[in-house]
RNA sequence: GCGCCCAUAGCUCAAUUGGAUAGAGCGUUUGACUACGAAUCAAAAGGCUAGAGGUUCAAUUCCUCUUGGGCGCGCCA
């Protein structure tokens, strides 16, 4: 929060820099944290901007805004000088931080959250993994990622909904009920071989040992569904393990077979719209949609000709349920073998007369599995690749998600299971959680004592926590706001972890150069503070990556 | 052939979306526990940001080309 008032009182001070020069055009800065050479605590490139627009010497310029900040803001402001570079630097009034501390200690796990976004629908869909069968590292990947976003963008205030895709009808629907089919004729003892196109899963042999096992006739076996009705469990107890809720199951089905009193499927009526407005047409006993209308290479198949939808007209129609229920923000996680279909689903939701800027389509690339310097090859259908599950067994729940929201999702991801169990105590993940679990231990140990008793805030002399370390700690706690707002606008948690892991950095610094238990009470009771504003950033902040925070370790 | 994504330390990846001397972890080398947790800290070594041009006060970031990898390109889902 402390940049957000230094970039308000900036802005404030350039218009009237600005006019005072008679200039009544506004421009664009930034203000950033300098590089760790540079001991300022905020730096600004606005001189620059605008001594190329006004003609002037950056020097001049700066000087002209330096002089205004400085008496105007003196409240915020100790000391604004010019660099060489052509920055500004600031450095900011100690007091500015211990009111921002005291706001986090009086705020606490709502630190930084809003509700200015004034509760905007947003449905958030991620997963979507056909129900094939388990969820691979792959579909993690995209849980890990799915999910934390979901909570920072709670946590901003947005009412958020989280969805699965399901994608329930079609051809692999088909080859899935065979699968199980011909398990169950080998289970009864025909001597059928399994045909190499066909699932190959150990989990549909399960299936079809539990229709035996209770019982089913073949004849009144519906296959595809008993499978489905399998996997789906088995899927959502994977997700579950990974702490991962959906608020809604959106069934293909729904929209394709299900009717209503007009004898219409929700597809229909999609298509319906589209062909009325133009956007779709019907050429050789094929319905198109027009999407090359909207940047796509070219239209696509929406109705076969044997009467058929496609994929994509289900898509459609699912895109016009997200409307109809009145989301005004869509964000969906895709793996990015599904690049291809972006410009057709952004086309399409133009088409349903949907703002593009409201549609997020976030790609995460492939997590390539290694093990023991070979590559495994991940394929659903062969059954050779790796269970989530197997993986959370192994390294664990948080080390597992951490790992995922360690990278951006546009950088494909190496994933070797052998380092991530030798280094598995290693992992950053337990970095961060010890800063928690060692400000814990502390704590405890205060209440030993009689004179550090004192949780009044307003008793708490902060001015003492003027050391580098300990102000290098209060604004790195303030920055934990600066990654809320990147994490919204680039749509990725990953800026989280590196946020978490500094922060961790910061105090582990502090704890070796200061020690909190002093015999100085008034220190050690300053010192205390900002211990406990630690263990809420950093609770707070594994909390939106759904990760743990443990006392002990 | 066309399109999308990527290329940064020995390895896995960051870099506040165009900012100052490009940072972490692992691995390597050296040091620090008889006061709050050594799952930690201090220090060293490691880089022509794949290559070549361009845009500007400023490029890892934007544009063009080349090379090398991943993934798509169906009336499959």
């Amino acid at each position: 929060m402390i940049k957000q008032k230094i970039t308000t009182a900036l802005s404030n001070v350039v218009v009237e820099y600005l006019e005072s020069k008679g200039i009544a055009e506004s421009v664009n800065f930034t203000v950033e944290v300098p590089p760790k050479n540079i001991d300022a605590d905020f730096a600004t490139n606005v001189a620059m901007i605008i001594a190329k627009k006004v003609k002037i010497s950056p020097r001049v310029v700066a000087q002209g805004i330096i002089n205004i900040i400085s008496k105007k803001f003196s409240n915020l402001i100790e000391k604004a000088d010019f660099a060489t570079a052509g920055f500004i630097n600031f450095y900011v009034k100690n007091n500015v931080l211990y009111t921002e501390l005291k706001v986090i200690l009086k705020e606490r796990n709502k630190y930084g959250s809003m509700t200015a976004n004034n509760k905007k629908k947003v449905l958030v869909e991620f997963v979507s993994a056909n129900p094939t069968g388990p969820l691979h590292i792959g579909h993690g990947r995209g849980a890990a990622i799915g999910d934390s976003i979901s909570r920072i963008l709670k946590y901003l205030g947005y009412n958020v909904s989280k969805e699965y895709y399901l994608n329930d009808v079609g051809n692999q629907m088909l080859v899935l009920a065979n699968s199980v089919e011909v398990r169950y004729k080998q289970l009864k003892g025909e001597k059928i071989e399994l045909p190499a196109d066909y699932y190959q899963g150990e989990c549909m042999v399960n299936i079809a040992k539990r229709l035996i096992a209770e019982g089913k006739s073949f004849e009144e076996v519906d296959f595809r569904r008993e499978a489905v009705k399998d996997i789906l469990k088995t899927i959502k107890e994977d997700l579950k393990d990974f702490a991962v809720e959906f608020d809604s199951w959106f069934s293909e089905m729904s929209i394709v077979v299900v009717k209503d009193k007009e004898g219409k499927s929700e597809v229909d009526r999609a298509c319906q719209y589209l062909l009325k407005k133009g956007d779709a047409y019907e050429k050789d006993d094929v319905l198109w949609l027009a999407s090359t209308k909207f940047g796509d290479d070219k239209d696509r198949v929406l109705k076969r000709s044997d009467g058929r939808y496609t994929y994509l007209a289900s898509d459609v129609a699912y895109h016009r349920s997200k409307f109809k229920r009145g989301f005004q923000k869509l964000v969906n996680f895709w793996g990015a073998d599904h690049h291809g279909y972006v410009a057709r689903i952004q086309a399409c939701v133009q088409m349903l007369d949907f703002n593009k800027e409201n549609l997020d389509i976030i790609l995460y690339q492939f997590v390539s599995l290694v093990r023991n310097g070979r590559p495994v090859v991940m394929s659903t259908r062969s059954g050779a690749f790796i269970a989530l599950k197997s993986v959370i067994d192994e390294i664990g729940r948080d080390a597992c998600r951490f790992f995922f929201l360690l990278r951006a999702p546009d950088s494909q991801l190496e994933f070797d299971l052998e380092l991530a169990k030798k280094h598995s105590n290693e992992n950053p993940v337990f970095y961060v959680q010890y800063v928690n679990a060692r400000c814990n231990s502390i704590l405890k140990e205060s209440k030993k004592r009689d004179d550090l008793n004192s949780n009044d805030n307003e008793k708490i002399d902060f001015d003492l926590l003027n050391s580098k370390e300990e102000r290098t700690l209060i604004k790195q706690l303030a920055a934990f706001c600066d990654t809320l707002a990147l994490s919204e606008k680039t749509m990725s948690p990953h800026h989280f972890t590196g946020y978490l892991i500094g922060l961790a950095d910061s105090y582990h610094k502090f704890y070796e150069k200061c020690r909190v238990l002093t015999n100085d009470t008034a220190l050690a009771c300053a010192r205390l503070k900002l211990t406990e504003g630690v263990m809420i950033i950093i609770q707070t902040g594994l909390g939106l990556l759904g990760i743990s925070s443990p006392d002990k370790m």
